[in-house]
DNA sequence: TATCGTACTTAGCGTATGCTAATTTCACAC
DNA sequence: GTGTGAAATTAGCATACGCTAAGTACGATA
């Protein structure tokens, strides 16, 4: 019997839990974290998070290799993941109960997937009919820890000709999202990709099924994450 | 020009929003907070509030007397009003419209109140058609910092004979607030005091207008106030 | 292979908040 | 007026988390 089976885990403190988001993301694609990019998203200075590497991984929320980088553990990939729902759970609850738009969800939610229980998550989930995505299209882990790893491509990336859905918009920048709604360029949007400009051009796609064309930059393009329906 | 009037400022922390809302209800009635209560309240030991309370008279929220106790000042008066009225309205939306029940909303209040913004807080207000009363029957507090203050004298106190409506119940326990619930004795409901058995013994009223009769034990009488409707 | 710059870590420090143990003050009883 | 006990404060310490300045390691490039 190990002792993380008895001991009551400690309530994790607010920077822990924002730190493990910010593993997670920078972990996701690739194996390793590292230092500089956990402290550019979190705003931090690197020593700072040196210091918060050795305590987590003191309590085994992550695996540090010095100078590589560090990745979750089971037990703090539980803890991400179980933020993340948090965080999207309010962003929904947010934007379909009171009113909020869909760029304005993410700073409010930032500060309150800290506080609300587990039941009150629950209970918006609930009150929302399970909601699978959030308002930027990202797949919403379930209370028990699962999430939805889907194919996607930015759109930076897709062939021309092809036909997608876009699926996700990996922005918290509220104006750029004011402006992609404004576009039409929601999640549940299908575009068809018809030209792309050379030397890291903006990408020009038509509406489906209107046929309008918008022109996406290079900046925008690559945070337009989309899934492809027909190559 | 007083240095405040210019400073931005700094946000308030978790621990310093709970110190001033136990002042704030500490000293609503007399004019002193004493260490040792707000200790209790808090559930800290005496020398962190002593610790705290330099904090905070040097930061202009309180008044000091040594050995005496504590007083807000018009700023800190502010800031805990903000509080209350975060937590009430809270409390109100939770119940309302979150299925929470009467005694279940205080806890989730207490740890919400510290991480929302106040367009959220205005943002549940208005869906709830700006509501008086939290669901104990206490006042909740303006926008603007006002709040109503009523007579109020606890059931334990009311005379023989006099008609009076429970309007707001001092009590955070949950077992003993589902208790009241069960009796019917919750804000609104009309009684007309009936008896009172000596040495401090619990009082006897009558519900109107089924007229079904209610034994209240001293204790809880204490914590019922009351609005005198016919002495 | 040597070196050099970037990235990372360590050292040392500051603030907020909690604690226990020791000391001081006050108010009341005698 | 004096003593005494409760209440309050001060002293000294711990932890979490941030910072800057200084040192170290690794990998790319000469």
């Amino acid at each position: 019997m190990h002792a993380t089976l008895r001991d009551p885990e400690p309530p994790l403190t607010r920077s822990v839990e924002d730190y493990l988001k910010a593993i997670y993301h920078l972990s996701s694609q690739g194996g390793f974290a590292a230092t500089s990019d956990i402290a550019t998203l979190l705003e931090v200075a690197p020593p700072s998070v040196s210091g918060m590497v050795k305590r987590l991984s003191e309590t085994g929320l992550i695996e540090h290799v010095p100078y590589r980088g560090v990745q979750l553990t089971a037990q703090g990939r539980r803890a991400a993941l179980r933020m993340i729902r948090r965080h999207r759970v309010l962003e929904v609850y947010l934007s379909q109960q009171l009113g909020y738009d869909w760029d304005g969800v993410h700073t409010e939610a930032e500060r309150l997937e800290h506080a609300v229980s587990d039941e009150l998550i629950e209970r918006m989930a609930k009150a929302l009919g399970d909601p699978q995505y959030d308002p930027h299209g990202a797949p919403i882990p379930t209370a028990a820890g699962e999430i939805e790893e889907a194919e996607l491509v930015p759109l930076a990336d897709a062939t021309i000709g092809a036909v997608i859905e876009v699926r996700q918009v990996a922005d918290e920048d509220a104006a750029r999202l004011r402006y992609l709604a404004d576009q039409g360029l929601t999640p549940g949007t299908l575009l068809m990709v018809s030209e792309r400009q050379p030397f890291n051009g903006p990408t020009i796609v038509k509406l489906r099924p209107s046929g309008e064309a918008r022109v996406v930059g290079q900046e925008l393009a690559r945070a337009l994450w989309c899934r492809v329906v027909t190559p």
